[in-house]
DNA sequence: GCTATTGGTAAGCTAAACTATCCATAACAA
DNA sequence: TTGTTATGGATAGTTTAGCTTACCAATAGC
C-alpha cells in the first residue's frame, strides 16, 4: 500500500506520518523507485503501536523510539525490557527535596530487601517509587501503611502480568505482550482502579446521587 | 511572609509563583498596601501540592485548578472527588477507533454491573478504561484474563485507598487524602508494579545480571 | 534619602508534537 | 499523450503548555 492507504488505515495524517518516519518511530517502506515506496500491515501495526504509547501512554517521541529499537532487536530481552527499558509513570522533573528523596529511597531499598524481590541496584523504578514517597511525606502524608499494601498488590499485578507475557506464542511475541501490558496496564489499573474507588467511597459514605 | 521567602522555602521561582498566582493555582496574599501582600504556610503547602501534581501526577494547569477549587469548596465532598473531579491517568486524545471503544465501554460496563460496583453512569473512569481496553484489542492483545484480575486488584487497592482517607482527622483532611492518594497512588503504584515485574521476570527466565 | 524588593502586567521564550509548503517525479484517468 | 493528482523527501512554520523576562510605580528597610 501507499502512503495514503496507510493513512486511511490507521487514522493518522499523512504528514504526521512522514514526521515519524523522519523521528525513526516508523522503518521506511521499501522503495520501488526513487519517490515511490510501499508499506505493509507491519507499518500499520507499527503505527498504531506508536499512537497508543503517545496517546495512552503519554511517552514522549524520544522514549518511543527506544522502546521500538528494543522490539526491533534481534536477540528481545524480556527482563531487560521489563526492568530497564520501560519508563515508568512518574515524570521526571524534581521538585522534591533532594534529601528526602534519599531518605525515601534507602525506604525503598529496604521494602526490596526485606521482600527478597530481584532488582537491580540501579533499576529506575526504584528512585521513581522513593520520589513518590518522598512527595507523599512532603505533603504531610504517612504512607506507611499504604507502602507495604500497595506492594502486596504490586506482586499480585506482576504476577499476572508475567502470565500476560507467557502466553505470547513466541519470543518476540513477549517482548510486545511486556511492554504493551506494562505501558497499558498501568493506564487500565488506574482507571479501573478510579471506580473502584468511587464504589468504595459510595459504600463508606453513602450514596449521593442516584444515576446508577 | 513575602513572596521571596515564599520561593526560598518551596524552592520555586519568584516568577512562577507570580505566574501560578495569575492562573488562580494559589489565592492572592493578604494585601497589605497597594503593592504589599503577605503570605502564610498556606500558601506554601498549596504551592507544594501544586508541584507534586504536576511533576508526578502530570495534570495540567486546567486540570489542577479545577481539583483545587474542588478543595477550596466550603462544603467538601469526598465521594463527589473521588468519583468525578480526578483525572485518571489516561491521557484524554483518542486515537483509538469510536466503534471498538464503544464494544468495550458495554464490556466495563458489564464487568461494573456483575461486580455491583455503584459508580455513576457517566463516570468519566468507565470511558477511561474503555479507552484502554480498545487500545489492547487494537494491538492484538486478548485482556480478557487480565481484566477480571485487574478488576480484582483493584477492588483491593481502592479499599486500602478508602482506609488512608479514613485515617484523616477531618472532612477536608479528607478530601486532601482523597486527592493525594489518588493521584500520587498511581504514581506508586506504578513504580512498585514495576520493581515487583523485574523481580517476577527473574525467577521466570533466569536472571541476566548479577548487581542486586 | 537611597537602594533593593514587591505586586502586577504584558510580552517573550522553549520544547514537543505536529502541519504546511515546495519540488521533482511518478501514477493514473481521459 | 496529456493533464491531474499523489508521492517521497526536505525545510520551514504553527500550536500549546509552562514558564521567564522586562518593565513599572510603590514600598520596605536601612
Amino acid at each position: 500500500m501507499r502512503i495514503a492507504e496507510l493513512s486511511r488505515r490507521t487514522g493518522v495524517s499523512v504528514p504526521t506520518i512522514k514526521y515519524y518516519l523522519r523521528e525513526g518511530l516508523l522503518p521506511a517502506g521499501e522503495l520501488t523507485s526513487p519517490n515511490q515506496a510501499r508499506y505493509d500491515d507491519g507499518h500499520v501495526q507499527r503505527l498504531r503501536l506508536v499512537r497508543v504509547l503517545l496517546d495512552i501512554g503519554r511517552l514522549p517521541i524520544a522514549a518511543i523510539r527506544q522502546l521500538l529499537a528494543a522490539l526491533d532487536q534481534s536477540d528481545p530481552d524480556v527482563h531487560q525490557v521489563l526492568g530497564r527499558a520501560l519508563p515508568s509513570a512518574a515524570g521526571g522533573k524534581d521538585s522534591i527535596d533532594p534529601e528526602a528523596a534519599r531518605t525515601a529511597r534507602v525506604r525503598i531499598d529496604k521494602l526490596v530487601g526485606e521482600r527478597g524481590w530481584l532488582v537491580g541496584r540501579d533499576a529506575p523504578a526504584r528512585q521513581a517509587a522513593a520520589e513518590v514517597i518522598a512527595a507523599f511525606e512532603q505533603l504531610g502524608a504517612d504512607v506507611g501503611v499504604l507502602l507495604e499494601q500497595y506492594a502486596d498488590v504490586a506482586e499480585t499485578v506482576a504476577g499476572h502480568d508475567l502470565d500476560f507475557v507467557g502466553r505470547a506464542r513466541d519470543a518476540e511475541g513477549m517482548l510486545y505482550a511486556a511492554m504493551v501490558g506494562s505501558i497499558l496496564g498501568d493506564s487500565l489499573l488506574a482507571a479501573l482502579r478510579r471506580l473502584a474507588q468511587e464504589h468504595e467511597s459510595a459504600k463508606k459514605f453513602g450514596i449521593r446521587g442516584d444515576d446508577f
